[in-house]
DNA sequence: GCAAAAGTGTTCGGGCTACACCCATGG
DNA sequence: CCATGGGTGTAGCCCGAACACTTTTGC
């Protein structure tokens, strides 16, 4: 049987600062190839799968700095591409910061996603200066068996393939779920960062606005001030803060 | 490469009534074959993984009335059992009430969690009449390149495969988390029951007493009542409930 | 009567939400 | 001065924890 890995690989960008009084906007962004697809890696039985994930990042982006961790394993007999019949996904989170070099078949994508009023579609457009991929996905809550689940089905007019949007879904998923958990946020940035620009991250993952009085209360705890001052160039100039290592919780 | 799925599969049971007077106290219970292991089934290219594990439940069991789901993919290099290389693992619940038919080489184990104190390291416990099997592991926070990672690692002398326990631990940990937010811990009971026999299902898994008059409170929302009571020969005859269809929440 | 479970109500505290308000900056 | 972000404080609300109390049953 045919396997292989393939990465969900997420980071974020700032978009050009429209207002120079105004906080530069982060965006949650996605890698793809040129097939609107996922990077992939083999899977050898000599070898963790883990690692090999790991190794395959490393090589792309040639930074041993980055998160992962096992996404899902997708079994769907209709996603046979590659001669793959089973594919497992890693997902990943990685500081463009820290890559050293870009593959030239990888480009990163903005995600935006819209909420259909009074529908349970969702509108995803991914793009970049050069490519806009868009499609519909429809979270059905559906009686399985004994059980209920959510169903994802594409809808409409779409440019991807349908098992891409679902694992896209899941990733996104999981990092709402992860962020609310545990420490993966700090991923996104540098060592060093502003309390804003935590909330920023915590805003494109979970799609929605927080208040900062709030959110800064909330984190308080898994982070830790350090002397150091920087004007990200918005007026009042800002504490660096870092991650708080007592800070532990019952992850995972 | 060489490729197998395995079946965590969880149920409780209720131990004999010591106090005539008192509740029928349930176990959590996971199922083992003769090797200490867990039942497998296999993976092929022309079906849906999830399918495959299903359909291998019903043939074990003879029944369709389970919940499942896939727990994760193990590539540990060192549990090439069976000449596989590669493990899917799912996990399922059932209620024993359904079971038609139990396999001769599978048996049902209690489980029994002790948190040693004043260390990271749990003492486990399955056993049943006929057998005894028990290890301790060391659930470590380590820091794994960029991040803090559990990694759970057997100490002492044990009798069971080292990937097994950690599946276990995996399993547990998995029950922990959706019976806090979805409703798993139906699954394991009637279509009618007790809502003191739905609290033993969230102690005997979050393995920690509840407070009767909260739990009640706070599960109100999930159950409706219907209009039938039971003596479950306790004193006072309880209502019988069932899980509230229209109680949906963001779930998986 | 009393032990045990079924079921209701009340109090208290911590955490989250909303919002008012101050400070710092440089256009 | 003023728009904008950085940062602090406070009042209200909700939810969970603790617990008191009533009801129902059969020993």
């Amino acid at each position: 049987m045919k396997i292989q890995g393939n990465l969900i690989i997420f980071s974020t960008d700032s978009e050009e600062r429209k207002d120079v009084r105004k906080l530069k906007e982060k965006k949650l962004q996605l890698v793809l190839n040129e097939n609107n697809n996922f990077p992939t890696f083999e899977i050898n039985s000599k070898e963790y799968i883990k690692k090999s994930a790991e190794n395959k990042i490393e090589e792309l982006f040639k930074t041993p700095q980055f998160y992962i961790e096992q996404l899902y394993t997708w079994g769907d007999p209709s996603y046979h591409i590659n001669n793959s019949e089973l594919t497992i996904s890693y997902l990943a989170i990685i500081n463009k910061k820290n890559i050293k070099k870009m593959p030239k078949n990888l480009q990163f994508y903005d995600i935006h996603i819209e909420n259909k009023e009074n529908s349970s579609i969702q509108h995803i457009t991914l793009s970049n200066k050069n490519k806009k991929i868009q499609y519909e996905i429809d979270t059905i809550v559906k009686r399985v068996r004994e059980n209920i689940e959510y169903i994802n089905k594409l809808v409409g007019k779409y440019e991807i393939n349908e098992l891409t949007a679902i694992i896209i879904h899941a990733g996104i998923k999981r990092l709402r779920n992860r962020i609310e958990n545990t420490n993966i946020a700090f991923s996104f940035l540098d060592k060093e960062f502003a309390i804003s620009e935590l909330q920023q991250i915590y805003e494109i993952i979970l799609d929605k606005k927080l208040v900062a009085a709030n959110f800064r209360k909330k984190i308080q705890p898994m982070i830790k001030k350090t002397d150091k001052v920087v004007k990200e160039s918005a007026y009042r100039p800002s504490n660096q803060y870092t991650f708080n290592e007592e800070f532990i919780r019952n992850w995972v």
